[in-house]
DNA sequence: TTGTAGGCGTTATCAC
DNA sequence: GTGATAACGCCTACAA
């Protein structure tokens, strides 16, 4: 009797005709449209799981022009500090019913472009980017798309965006007065690779220039660029350390860096903090395991995923209000950093 | 003359009438059907860099029925194992302009089985789930909509579908071999939480099944189960070194609770190997942090992930051969396990 | 409250 | 090699 169950997965036009209504009910059913009568709502209800229907995302995108879809872009889910943020951010959206795109740009300003081109085309409706510092002409796609974006790890953000995100100035401000006031007085920064990158820079930038504030003379601080993993770290510091002027303070751009040297220090036997300070940057779990345990500064990674997510979620109209807000970094002082006790001479 | 810019996005036709050809042509281009011609096709693409033509990606699943869209879902991105597949996954998919949505479900069954019918919904056209445990209507649910799918972390297919990992049986095995050939006898273990998780469990099984066959009486071995956290393993640690029977050995079933584990004994006095060798599980960049540095099992984290984009980009009919892919667990010896110092006595 | 019908932007099957 | 044209599955005025 009953047409045996098509290969095809079933259609609105199915639903219809097993409740008896026509596929605007069900249509409405769907879409919580409360015109519908009870035992009508019923009746479709139960003809949709009877089927097992699935709506057809891609048709409902079509016809609505809404795709219920964000996309993000980061450096690269390697590092904890961008898989937390992502992880706020998926599990925000996912609150609402909303999916996530994600690509890994590996600190690539061309690939970043690509693939927000290719976010554009599958219709997402914000994109989350990491930094302010992009390829020049994706701001002007992303403008002419009219898909929203908001930049995070930042508080800069380009005109009719977002930023959600801390100062990383400001962070290197920290970073140099808080070493600065263990008495220290040569000192050193191991950062990310700046290539592409701002966040390394302003980082560096910071440090460097309350140093200079504070009266030092910042031409002898040397800077290290490193990718972010511990052997680079470990590398950089074993330069930093064989320099004439031996620092006592290091600063460094990322936990992992921080970590790396670190284990440069006890191959060596440098004692840290007693030879020297190293401090980080991030607070990531991995702060806690080094020996000795890493001041550092704590950027608030997941917070920044579902504040993100909030501008996602939020209409078109909301959004053209500026929104720039910033999170505070906060320094977390362990057993890495202590005051310098180089004596006078040499 | 030129209509002024229409505030909606260029289609087919507006390239079409500015490349003075049909539709039909434009989308040839567009999909690099080679019976166009040279000319045609140049003027084409010269019409689509002018109008910043952009196809939409909803249109065409909606009539190829090809959405170019792969889905994910896992525990976490909070916890680097995870992390790093789905960065395999992601660049590998990337590569043929294939996107990925990524779902977490926060070790919950329940959660899994909501955003796998969402993935359904979006079209993804296979999925990649973590494990072979899952809700009992999530197998069903996916046979029926058709959408391939593959299984990590584990070598235990569901029928029709692949497995791309490891198994953890066997990595428990190859802990409790390893320690017991250290001369161990005394043995306890810190393993993940069982609930939904199927690995946790095998490991488990295959570390206390393996004591028993060595000879080992294994209802002395206390297993702890702990949040995949360092609090959880540290404090894990403390409960088990309380025990009457102390263990000289603990195998734990991540690298993060043997962390956790060894923060313990730092704290309180207690020589790592010297008092007891602590064992971890998936070799992160955590494992070379430590003091010592980590003893554990490598787990082909990144592997996993290209290998499961592979799987997602062949098309069904390659599919259908059921896929096994086991990739080795690889032993790395560390400094924070070595020979049983016990005495005789107690 | 419910049904009818047109069209969202593509692709693919035809003719030419 | 190129151009009409009919779907793809759904939403939403509008009509009843």
């Amino acid at each position: 009797m009953s047409e045996a169950a098509n290969q095809t997965a079933p259609k609105l036009v199915d639903v219809a005709r097993l409740a008896e209504c026509s596929i605007s009910t069900v249509s409405r059913v769907l879409n919580d449209n409360p015109t519908v009568g009870k035992s009508e709502r019923e009746r479709v209800l139960k003809a949709i799981a009877q089927l097992g229907y699935v709506p057809n995302g891609s048709a409902r995108a079509l016809r609505s022009s809404r795709t219920r879809l964000v996309g993000a872009i980061i450096p690269t889910l390697d590092h904890a500090i961008y898989a937390v943020m992502v992880n706020g951010l998926e599990s925000r959206l996912s609150e609402e019913g909303v999916s996530l795109i994600i690509n890994t740009s590996d600190y690539d300003a061309d690939k970043e472009l690509k693939q927000a081109r290719l976010l554009i085309e599958r219709g997402v409706e914000a994109i989350v980017l990491v930094g302010a510092c992009h390829n020049p002409k994706l701001m002007p796609l992303l403008d002419r798309a009219g898909v929203g974006h908001v930049f995070t790890y930042t508080t800069r953000a380009h005109e009719g965006g977002a930023a959600i995100g801390f100062d990383n100035v400001k962070g290197g401000v920290a970073g140099a007065r808080f070493l600065h006031d263990l008495g220290h007085v040569a000192f050193a920064m191991i950062a990310g690779v700046t290539k592409d990158n701002d966040r390394a820079r302003e980082r560096i930038d910071g440090f460097l220039g309350e140093l200079d504030r504070l009266g030092h003379d910042t031409a002898t601080v040397a800077v290290a660029e490193a990718r972010y993993d511990l052997e680079s770290g470990r590398h950089a510091m074993s330069q930093l350390m064989r320099r004439p002027r031996r620092p006592t303070a290091v600063f460094c751009g990322s936990d992992i860096l921080a970590a790396g040297a670190l284990k440069y220090c006890r191959a060596e036997g440098i004692d840290v903090p007693g030879d020297v300070s190293v401090m980080g940057f991030d607070n990531l779990e991995i702060a806690e395991l080094t020996t000795p345990e890493l001041t550092t500064l704590e950027v608030p990674a997941r917070s920044m995923g579902t504040y993100a997510a909030e501008y996602a979620l939020a209409d078109s109209r909301r959004r053209t209000q500026d929104v720039h807000r910033e999170l505070a970094l906060r320094l977390i002082v362990r057993g890495s950093t202590g005051p310098c006790h180089d004596g006078p001479g040499e």
